[in-house]
DNA sequence: ATTCTGTATGTTGTATACAATATTCTTTAA
DNA sequence: TTAAAGAATATTGTATACAACATACAGAAT
């Protein structure tokens, strides 16, 4: 009965299909902050109507990577320093708490997963390739971050990330910091295979402190 | 020139009417758990197009107050035991938090309104009716929450205090539970005042535990 | 030159129409 | 009686039309 089940579940609508594209041209720079996103125009450049582009839109209003005024259209949102610095502190404060959590919860298998993830990051920062170094990077975090299995605390995670994703990269071009980031990981890996939740906590804190300092030296040169 | 300065910014576009209306029938439990929304007929009912009402219920989704299956509609969201234990996991972690960052970060109105908010909370417990008493709790908690000045904590609160509003309404009705809630909340107060961020931060803890623990045991009874 | 006003244009907000899919009910066959 | 199949109905997904409002620009008045 089942020998042929091609996947009926592969349906996308299309405003999905929309945000999803918006939100790529968002998070990789190709929309830039503050640029105006009008219906008319992104509905016929990717040749659907205005319904499903208004909706992604709106979609992405409340993921926060989008602002809105009424009758006046949407916009790339532009986050401001403080803006900036406000996520971070959540995320600091979330990252540690699964740290901790991870320390308790963890199984032998994502054990093994977050060696290897550490392994490959380090990898990464040998061969030196930005892209790769930030994809193990978010590989590594996710493991511990899922081993919380905490669904709301693991989307409320993602969400923030994303918000300071496009400055992240930013910062993971920066060559000078990889040793940094490599050590830092090496730790928090340490700390939680050692379930010493306390150490793993202040890792992650750190972790977040430095990529904070980082990211608004960049961004905000005189700040 | 601004003598007779009529407010020229209250437009509320039709969607975000009957958003605020659809939420509202969700948090007060006219709408219950699994009941579907369907666009024709609350259009018919609200006296408006399907327009505003999809995107209403898109915009309830994105909340967490809306589960949608694609073509086939919307329901009010179900909360599982997990999911409620999810939601009150990172609550806890982020309230402990809120209330320590407040230790540094309170001014001296914030105090002010902080002792009144906590006396008022006591008189609302002594006339005994729940919705001043929620009221005022809500009160007294916004005030510690808003004192932190960081707006990306705060809505990241606020969404998910609004996950277990009606969950929480009902432990609020229980009377046995509010001498209790008073010593948490003088507790938490005095700690604040002290500046004592660690016995702050454990206070809002246990008053998360406590509400855990009592709404849990009455909305799952054998678990 | 500057400010105000009116008009033309562009954009969003809402309603509606049509298409595609889910659901329900009836009918038919075993 | 039950199960399956098919038609009828309901509902969502998308496109389009129209109305309301915002913006930009040109011209007039000061």
């Amino acid at each position: 009965m089942t020998e042929l089940s091609l996947n009926m579940d592969e349906y996308l609508p299309l405003r999905d299909v929309v945000f999803h594209t918006l939100r790529r041209a968002i998070l990789t720079g190709q929309l830039k902050p503050g640029e105006r996103l009008m219906e008319i125009h992104l509905a016929q450049k990717l040749g659907v109507s205005r319904t499903p582009v208004r909706e992604a839109i709106h979609k992405l209003e409340l993921e926060g990577l989008v602002t809105m005024m009424p009758r006046r259209g949407a916009q790339v949102a532009q986050i401001s320093e403080k803006g900036l610095k406000d996520v971070l502190e959540v995320r600091r404060a979330l990252d540690a708490f699964c740290a901790e959590l991870a320390c308790e919860r963890i199984t032998p298998k994502e054990e093994e997963e977050l060696k290897k993830a550490c392994r490959e990051f380090e990898e990464a920062v040998k061969i030196g390739d930005p892209t790769l170094i930030a994809t193990k990077d978010v590989a590594f975090h996710d493991i511990i971050i899922n081993s919380t299995g905490n669904e709301r605390l693991i989307s409320t995670i993602n969400n923030l990330a994303e918000q300071i994703y496009r400055y992240r990269f930013e910062y993971i071009k920066d060559a000078s910091q990889r040793p940094r980031l490599m050590e830092e990981h090496r730790t928090l890996l340490d700390a939680i295979l050692n379930k010493d939740s306390a150490r793993a906590g202040k890792a992650a804190r750190i972790h977040i402190d430095n990529q904070e300092i980082s990211i608004l030296s960049q961004i905000y040169p005189e700040g």
